[in-house]
DNA sequence: ACAATAATATACCAATCGGTAATTAAATTT
DNA sequence: AAATTTAATTACCGATTGGTATATTATTGT
């Protein structure tokens, strides 16, 4: 589907551009962006550093990569529950489940919250893209909170954007409570009780 | 009352030890421990880089001075609070008061609470020094809501320990986000929503 | 006066950081 | 075959890191 007729002049490329994001993903998911230099992930990603430097310009334009393939590839499936008909306690307590539980062979903790965290210590393009992904998380809470109260099953009297805001706290909390060790179950437990201020009675 | 006879032989010593640890601190605090150098710290407080390896041995063992030095400058008058006799409901807010409050000229956030996150990558005589804080801190919480349990001021089916530790979390998350620059109002109100399920109704 | 002692300051160490200049290799166009 | 274009590699840059070897300075004991 794509042989296409142009050929390309000069030298053919060999940079794997996805493979390289994949390595500079895991590192800064295990060690946090502070502890990964450029030259980490080149020797572990069997690329050398101009090339990688061709590719991306600068370490903030490799983080923005990064950050963008963490969303597609980690948090889109959590929006795509989100915006999911199913009713609001059951999608909450999914959401607590995808928020704690650990999987095997992956990092713990959100690499976006961690990053989030640290957004005062990037770069521009980075920081951007945390913002986009934060607005994008935020809107995706409102409009779902909005569908639980047109339900009956959140309490209306609370302001929606707040209690987006509230939740994405307690999530992002919990993350980082995971990534530093914490019990999974003292960190559930946490939760639930954070979040049963919603609770209708 | 401490002019030895003893007279120390030797070139006397001008390294001013207090001064150094408050110059110390309030970088770390400022910047976070990742953001500071030990050069830093030295060019600011006047001091040699020498001088501070023979006084401190090496950065954890100024790191863990720091911390002592922060517990009893900062964290010790909100124990205080916490031992003192005032109802549970004022204490509770004065706290959330003190963890959301910003101090004029001090650094935002918490220097505990920043170190505690970054456990991980601390040594060891800095990271045993911030668990005896952290027990110490919920040994504190347990007993002052084990006085509001008798006195009828707290749910008395709520756990102690799992309530002090929810405590904990709340408020280390409210130092950091202000830490972060997140706004003050938008802070407590989230504080106050978290330990708002503590309300005797 | 002179040795012993203790603290200071200068200058250095190897390692690492993010980033790049200069060269070489592999392809296409003419 | 030669010129052109693009990518990869090597080797480097200055700055900074935590940490130290060495020399100097200032005091006391003899």
């Amino acid at each position: 589907m794509q042989q296409e007729t142009k050929k390309k002049r000069g030298r053919p490329k060999t940079f794997d551009r996805e493979h390289t994001i994949t390595i500079a993903m895991n590192l800064y998911w295990c060690k946090g962006v502070d502890g990964v230099s450029l030259n980490e992930i080149c020797n572990l990603a069997g690329v050398s550093k101009p090339s990688l430097y061709r590719e991306f310009g600068s370490e903030d334009g490799l983080m923005k990569e990064v950050l963008i393939r963490y969303r597609s590839k980690i948090l889109e499936p959590v929006f795509e529950m989100l915006k999911s008909p199913g009713s609001f306690r059951i999608n909450l307590n999914r959401l607590i489940e995808l928020n704690t539980e650990e999987h095997p062979g992956m990092p713990k903790g959100c690499l976006f919250v961690k990053m989030r965290g640290d957004k005062l210590k990037l770069e521009t393009e980075t920081r951007k893209q945390i913002e986009v992904i934060q607005r994008d998380l935020l809107a995706t809470y409102s409009e779902w909170i909005n569908r639980a109260k047109l339900n009956g099953e959140f309490p209306g009297n609370i302001d929606s954007e707040f209690a987006a805001s509230y939740i994405s706290s307690q999530m992002g909390f919990a993350r980082n409570q995971q990534a530093r060790g914490e019990s999974v179950s003292q960190n559930r437990a946490v939760l639930e009780m954070a979040l049963s201020v919603f609770d209708m009675e």
